[in-house]
DNA sequence: ATCCTCCCCTAC
DNA sequence: TAAGGTAGGGGAGGAT
């Protein structure tokens, strides 16, 4: 697909004989007028590069430049010759200001703008800055455009590979403000919005790249060296970096400050650099300090460059070490607003897993054992042993299970929602690109399930519901949860927040099944949710028995049902086979459990390796059936 | 022989 | 915008 496709009349008027007005600002020699007329005849629609696929290049097959690339480096040659000698005319006329506020930009405009393109040039040209009719990641620094359909600002986000996308208020402004303003509060809305989005890893590991190349920005004196083909070096003033030698040759980089007008933007580059070398800094374990010097001498400004250097080898590896161009285009890698570091929200962490449903889950236990401490040790054997010795006649186990627990909690009181399908994630935005942490069961009945993104589910579903966490509720309800089970119980095992086994063997209600709906009834009452019970005589049987009651049930299975219930079960379902193991099974053709028993002990060890708690549940689950 | 650490796998 | 963490069982193998 080509770029440039619905945006070549617009960036026409970078073409030059089809913008006569600007031929002033261009060589006048009468060589280029017959170029000017090659020209027009069809590239200034490339303005995206010769990777478009247009039929245009037919026109050239017979040109003087047989080679589309070629013509277009000639065309870019000279266009570049026209642009310099522009300015150095405008400079001996005195018409430049003399502050080179664009010092080291190369703006690059992108469809119809106000002010125009050419004016905009006009400021390049006057101020000291770049203008490139055509779009080069190499020479590029900063895009200018106003408004761009969406088909455009895809292509965006696919070649600008970083760059700064900026309305052209940003050169206006720098202009009245005399100095070069931070790119970042005149970002094009529309990128501004995806640029917030999730960073490319390359945001926390590429920050020193991309202070070097927005330095050393191979337009302006400074450089961006491949001096071998394994590395890509960026040179720095060995005054800032005395360290620099000292450093392993895969830790270097460098700043080389060639041109001293340079200097001019490091202030604004440090400042739109700074979360990601705060990034950097975190990852090694430096703590850089908040402020960036704009002298390049200043023993901080050093430290934060000898920090960069210490840790471009991160970087290193994002980059194609072969192409400088590649490390200047991962200049701005950094999300320009809400940065995913401590240093533009402190709390970024805290924050990170407080909203972190597998943190909730994973950390819940530690909860629970502070709150009931006595009963931590569950029935005081592990789930997984449950010996013979632990099971008689007497022995009742009843697992408990809050069902679609996240769901369930959020909707409880929205009965609008209660039989709807409804699932739980962190965005509901239009990508669909959250991932579903829970799923009520009437979104189920869809295929909806756990760990899908919100996009896939909606096409099974597409009235699917999404409704946000609520840890705080799901704590709440936990607590209550235990408190109904140790009410009624005194051998509470804690599986998770939703989830337990409950010993009731002694208990006084003689009926296990009668206690399950006890308590299944009490929990709805008190959260307002429904829970499903197993009971059995063992942890293992309770639990699968569970899975066979949910959603909103109970289910027993008797000693003398287990063999059945066990003989077509999926060996999937017991507790313990993940992925792994029940691959290594299917191999030998062990699909059910019904299959497995017919397996020795000491082969089935052979095949598992014996390292995960299955081993405890087959050997288990042997003994049930033998 | 026992302890310790690392790793794999699993569950929520 | 999204927030893929945390804990535990068990075997292997090295250290003591």
């Amino acid at each position: 697909m080509s770029f440039n496709s619905d945006s070549k009349s617009k960036r026409s008027s970078k073409s030059i004989s089809s913008n006569p007005s600007s031929s002033s600002n261009y060589s006048s020699d009468g060589r280029n007028s017959n170029k000017k007329k090659k020209t027009a005849q069809k590239p200034q629609g490339m303005a995206w590069g010769s990777n478009s696929r247009s039929s245009s290049r037919s026109a050239f097959r017979n040109s003087p430049f047989s080679d589309f690339g070629s013509y277009m480096v000639v065309k870019n040659q000279k266009l570049h010759e026209q642009f310099d000698a522009a300015a150095s005319s405008s400079s001996h006329s005195g018409s430049s200001s003399g502050n080179s506020i664009f010092c080291g930009v190369s703006i690059f405009v992108d469809g119809y703008t106000v002010p125009s393109s050419q004016e905009l040039r006009g400021y390049m040209l006057k101020h000291g800055g770049r203008f490139e009719n055509y779009f080069s990641r190499h020479h590029v620094t900063h895009i200018i455009c106003s408004n761009l359909p969406d088909s455009k600002i895809k292509n965006l986000r696919a070649f600008s590979g970083g760059l700064p996308v900026v309305k052209p208020a940003w050169v206006l402004d720098s202009v009245a403000a005399n100095k070069l303003l931070s790119w970042i509060p005149y970002q094009l809305d529309q990128l501004a919005t995806e640029n917030d989005n999730q960073p490319k890893l390359s945001t926390f590991f590429t920050p020193k790249i991309g202070v070097a190349s927005e330095i050393a920005n191979p337009i302006v004196g400074g450089q961006v060296h491949s001096e071998n083909n394994d590395q890509s070096m960026v040179k720095v003033d060995s005054s800032l970096s005395e360290d620099y030698a000292s450093l392993d040759q895969a830790d270097r980089c460098s700043v080389e400050f060639n041109d001293p007008l340079q200097r001019n933007i490091d202030k604004v580059m440090f400042e739109e650099a700074a979360c990601c070398v705060e990034s950097s800094c975190e990852s090694k374990g430096i703590e850089l300090r908040d402020s960036l010097s704009s002298d390049g001498k200043d023993p901080d400004l050093k430290q934060s460059y000898d920090t960069c250097q210490s840790s471009v080898s991160l970087g290193n590896n994002t980059l194609d070490n072969h192409n400088p161009s590649e490390a200047s285009s991962s200049r701005i890698s950094c999300p320009p607003k809400k940065h995913h570091s401590t240093l533009a929200d402190p709390n970024f962490v805290e924050n990170y897993f407080k909203s972190s449903r597998l943190h909730f889950i994973g950390t819940w236990r530690n909860r629970y054992r502070k709150r009931f401490p006595s009963s931590s040790n569950g029935f005081g054997y592990k789930s997984s042993s449950v010996s013979s010795a632990a099971v008689n006649e007497k022995t009742a186990i009843i697992h408990i299970d809050m069902d679609s627990f996240f769901v369930s909690v959020v909707i409880r009181n929205r009965t609008e929602l209660l039989d709807k399908p409804v699932a739980v994630c962190h965005s509901d935005n239009p990508r669909g690109t959250a991932e579903i942490s829970s799923a009520n069961y009437p979104a189920r009945d869809h295929g909806v399930k756990a760990g899908m993104f919100v996009k896939d589910a909606k096409i099974l579903c597409p009235q699917l519901v999404i409704v946000p966490y609520d840890f705080e509720a799901y704590e709440k309800v936990a607590d209550q949860f235990y408190d109904i089970l140790h009410k009624h119980c005194n051998k509470v095992q804690a599986v998770s927040c939703d989830e337990a086994f409950l010993d009731v063997s002694e208990s006084e209600v003689g009926d296990p099944q009668l206690l399950a709906s006890i308590i299944r009834k009490e929990i709805l009452d008190t959260t307002g949710c429904t829970a499903s019970a197993g009971i059995a005589v063992n942890m293992l049987m309770a639990r699968l028995a569970t899975k066979t009651a949910k959603p909103d049930g109970q289910c027993y299975i008797p000693p003398e049902k287990i063999d059945d219930y066990l003989c077509a079960l999926p060996v999937k379902a017991l507790p313990g086979i993940g992925h792994v193991l029940e691959a290594k099974l299917k191999k030998r053709q062990i699909k059910t459990c019904g299959q497995l028993r017919l397996i020795s002990k000491e082969t089935l060890e052979g095949w598992i390796y014996s390292y995960t708690p299955a081993h405890t549940y087959m050997s288990l689950f042997r003994m049930i059936l033998e």
